[in-house]
DNA sequence: GTCTATAACCCGATAGAC
DNA sequence: GTCTATCGGGTTATAGAC
């Protein structure tokens, strides 16, 4: 079956880019996991990095059946929902005993000169994100001061996050991270009580 | 000359890395920018990780010459050297259009798998961060609260730049970068207005 | 310590039968 | 649409003369 085949490539890739990252994961790596051969690869894909098109497009229509949905799930307080997002995060870091955090944030810092289209596919899934966050905040409406931008305080939450995971993942402990959750949340709560 | 060829090799593969990375640097780059030959170094370095382990020792130790001292250059005031310091980071974006940022953090998380070596001296760089803003926190006394851990601020810093960093290479603007710091700014102003 | 040549390997991508 | 075999090129590392 087509359609078949080429999601299994893309789901392959997806595991292994966020495993190994993009240029160390091999088209035999792929081809290997999704249990496919080359000339099927080849016959869906012009390249390796149309493979990564694929995989980052998914991520990014991912966004809110993927990763906030689960993440939300019982959770209706806006301003809860950006810490339940982080803690979603943390759970993936520890599970996986700090190796592999975001794959966005891995792939966009591996790639230090990506083509046009990788790179736009990458901004538009951190765009999303925090577009996401910012509704949080939207939501939150006068528990936040009026004079904090809403966009810049869900750009914040995602830097404090990517920054986290960074550091978890190189000291193979979630301490950083807790850390930066932990100052983001008493930066919050602050702007609540005296907003 | 024995050390002066080393010594190119280490400066060559660090302007290398920061530029396009660990792994998509080949030895024949760092022989090229170097103008040494494949003999001189594997008389020198075992292999090309050794080579890695070389330029993140020159980091670490080059924390203070290479970093805090030019970043501070004329700065006293403790909380105004944290601020110093991201601007010297955001002087560094803006000045190669954003497309080169930490290059602890890209090799960080360029590296999924990092031997045990190469992961405790990225550790130890982070480390060495940490420390250096900590020192300033402790160094502000009273003007902070006594309740907000200082370790706890300054990996809060540190990830707020490696983010923002991240975020700013992938739009290239240093847009999400500005965000985040105005954001850690107003957390501090805040914490020093209400202490 | 420095040089050149090359070994041994892995990579992405292709050709062409089925 | 799927399969196998393979091409051409780049990789790290080594051998051995000087």
């Amino acid at each position: 079956m087509s359609a078949d085949t080429k999601e299994r490539i893309v789901f392959a890739a997806m595991g292994l880019f966020a495993r190994k990252g993009y240029a160390s994961t091999s088209v035999a790596d792929i081809l290997h996991d999704a249990g496919v051969n080359a000339g099927s690869l080849y016959h869906f894909f012009p390249g390796k990095q149309d493979v990564l098109l694929a995989v980052l497009d998914m991520y990014l229509h991912g966004i809110r059946p993927m990763l906030l949905q689960p993440a939300w799930n019982g959770v209706t307080d806006p301003i809860e929902r950006v810490f339940a997002l982080l803690e979603h995060y943390r759970d993936y870091l520890t599970r996986t005993e700090c190796t592999y955090g975001c794959p966005i944030g891995s792939i966009a810092l591996e790639l230090h000169e990506p083509d046009p289209p990788v790179r736009a596919l990458l901004a538009a899934n951190f765009d999303g994100w925090i577009s996401a966050i910012e509704t949080c905040f939207i939501e939150a409406g006068d528990r936040l001061p009026s004079d904090v931008d809403r966009r810049d305080l869900a750009t914040f939450a995602l830097t404090t996050m990517e920054g986290g995971v960074m550091l978890s993942r190189t000291d193979r402990t979630p301490v950083a991270f807790d850390r930066s959750v932990r100052m983001l949340r008493h930066y919050i709560d602050r702007l609540q009580a005296d907003r």
